[in-house]
DNA sequence: CTTGACTCCGTACCACGGTACGGGCCTTAC
DNA sequence: GTAAGGCCCGTACCGTGGTACGGAGTCAAG
């Protein structure tokens, strides 16, 4: 049968089984306690949800411990303060990443620049993304 | 007079004398020798420049090993094969940033949406933030 | 009933980017 | 001339997010 030992867990969740053990240890997944009289460790199914819904938590900028607290509210979502607090803290990450983006697009004009007016062969002489670090720090 | 000793540079660069240290351990700037006969290292101004060169290159989402290349790659523009190698370098950078904002892109766009229809007061049956965690993994 | 794959558990190790400590020497300002 | 503070140097430690190892036990297929 589908006992979902750690190794089936680990490929259904896209990750190592390495990390599914790592993130036992940091409290994002609780280990099962062994059936009586069994060796292996058997797996509720929605652990692989649960690691998945923390590798996107991570795609999205969160930490782990973030995610760790993104799971606790899942359990748990009919509390104020914490809705207050998700929210805050999407918002947040949003102006980070928003920055980030804002940031990037500088650095990627440069180059763009960079490679397009870099003579293949010539040596340069102004090279525009050292410029640019150079300049305002 | 103005000898600018490692707690001078630091300052004038914005961080701490152990990060001064970190970047010479890690050879983002060289250690200068001590002036024949004097106790404490002398630096050359240039060094907060390299420093805070250092620091925008990081903002802009370069590691510390990219940014000891952009330094080198500071020090000697002039050298043809250098030129070749940059312009290489920086086609791939520039690929690497352009997925990378493709990414955030794409990030930002989610938590645009979570955070414009996550409940702010009311006790959330459904936060659109968990959801999105929950869904397409 | 053997062989190979899987699991268990603890522990060690990795890269990254720092930060802190401690004993001793040096400099500077008062 | 002395006290406070800065510097030297090596080394240890931190958090983050894993990855690897090793010896022992276990399970499942052939």
């Amino acid at each position: 049968m589908d006992r979902m030992t750690i190794g089936r867990v680990a490929a259904r969740a896209g990750v190592g089984v390495e990390t599914v053990r790592f993130y036992e240890r940091k409290g994002l997944i609780n280990r099962p306690r062994k059936p009586a009289g069994a060796a292996f460790r058997v797996y509720p199914a929605d652990v692989v949800q649960r690691i998945r819904f923390v590798r996107r938590a991570q795609q999205l900028g969160f930490s782990l411990s973030e995610a760790r607290e993104l799971l606790e509210l899942r359990a748990n979502p009919t509390i104020d303060t914490a809705t207050v607090r998700i929210r805050e803290r999407a918002a947040a990450k949003l102006s980070d990443v928003e920055a980030k983006i804002r940031q990037l697009r500088e650095v990627r004009d440069v180059l763009r620049r960079l490679v397009a007016t870099c003579p293949g062969q010539r040596p340069l002489q102004r090279c525009s993304i050292l410029d640019t670090l150079e300049q305002k720090g």
